[in-house]
DNA sequence: TTACTTCTGGACCGTTCGGTCCCGAATAAA
DNA sequence: TTTATTCGGGACCGAACGGTCCAGAAGTAA
């Protein structure tokens, strides 16, 4: 819930609701709305962030394993309508709270590194040029993955995201 | 106010402690905290967003212009810890409000419109190649824009969004 | 059966939410 | 000066907010 609605635009009945426990269980077993997000966060970063889903050991050129992982913040952003918590927490809450957005950092930097690790395979097995530093590579992807987030949560037409992946694809030669 | 804390996270009393004015008045005035957030998007969208803070017909480089463009957003999501309001707006609320995320996807339409112009201009004067398709080139720009914004209201470290920068511009030869 | 834990529904808490209404003061135009 | 218009302060509204507490039902283990 938290992942669709973002932290303000879920509310306890919400959260009750969607979980079917009483409001007395919800405060025993998980103490507060926050620490429940905290803890959402934490899960969110074990089973759906992007090191949790892309299938980085996959026997698959690297080129299309990128266009994989860009499919799959396209499908969150434009049809779940929410995508990377960290990137939705980190405009929703960043500018108040500085325990997420530390939080929301940490897990930027892992879709950074989750990238990087695709791109250095890339140049081991000669599928990427060597030209420009990996580590510069993987942050431009990152950026272009948290773009593609937004701009599919506008429902921008999906002409237009496709461009932004054939461009970043085009990018790796 | 709606542009740094959102719309949830502003309430009534936000917006009136800001403008300094009644609820009475502002109820005669504005209508409603919606009313009031839509007319802030056109205002955004008049005064501070990208087309109307770029200085496109400044005799600077092309490339200098599209890193300028860059810097604005990049001080905006550190600093002041906002950005576009169209992206955090369709972050934000396009999953529950259909009204704000076609006003959104307009905004983000006129951003990639803008880097447009800027792009054809560097093909007419020589300054970008003509290699790759000049809307395609915007729009990947456009994404780039975004996730700048994404992750410097996160605060990841400065050196990452210049790489993100440094890769963008790099793809323009 | 007894004892213990887990969970529930609901009462209750104070606060805040967005929004309405009215009256009196201030302001401006006639 | 009289007449409108604008504005602010504040009472008031019902609803929702996050959160606490408790009595009792349900389930579990000894």
């Amino acid at each position: 819930v938290f992942w669709t609605q973002g932290y303000e635009g879920t509310s306890l009945h919400d959260l009750l609701q969607a979980m079917g426990i009483s409001k007395s269980s919800f405060y025993d077993t998980f103490g507060s709305k926050r620490d429940l997000f905290m803890r959402s966060l934490e899960h969110f970063d074990e089973t759906q962030a992007l090191h949790a889903v892309a299938k980085l050991d996959a026997d698959v050129p690297v080129k299309t394993l990128i266009a994989e992982m860009f499919a799959v913040i396209i499908d969150r952003a434009v049809n779940q309508k929410h995508g990377c918590m960290f990137g939705k927490s980190a405009v929703e809450l960043s500018h108040r709270d500085p325990v997420v957005r530390k939080r929301a950092a940490a897990g930027i930097r892992s879709v950074e590194d989750t990238f990087h690790k695709v791109v250095v395979r890339g140049r081991k097995s000669g599928e990427l040029s060597t030209r420009c530093d990996a580590r510069l590579l993987a942050r431009s992807l990152t950026a272009t993955f948290y773009g593609l987030q937004v701009m599919g949560n506008a429902n921008v037409p999906p002409k237009v995201l496709k461009d932004v992946v054939s461009a970043a694809l085009a990018e790796l030669d």
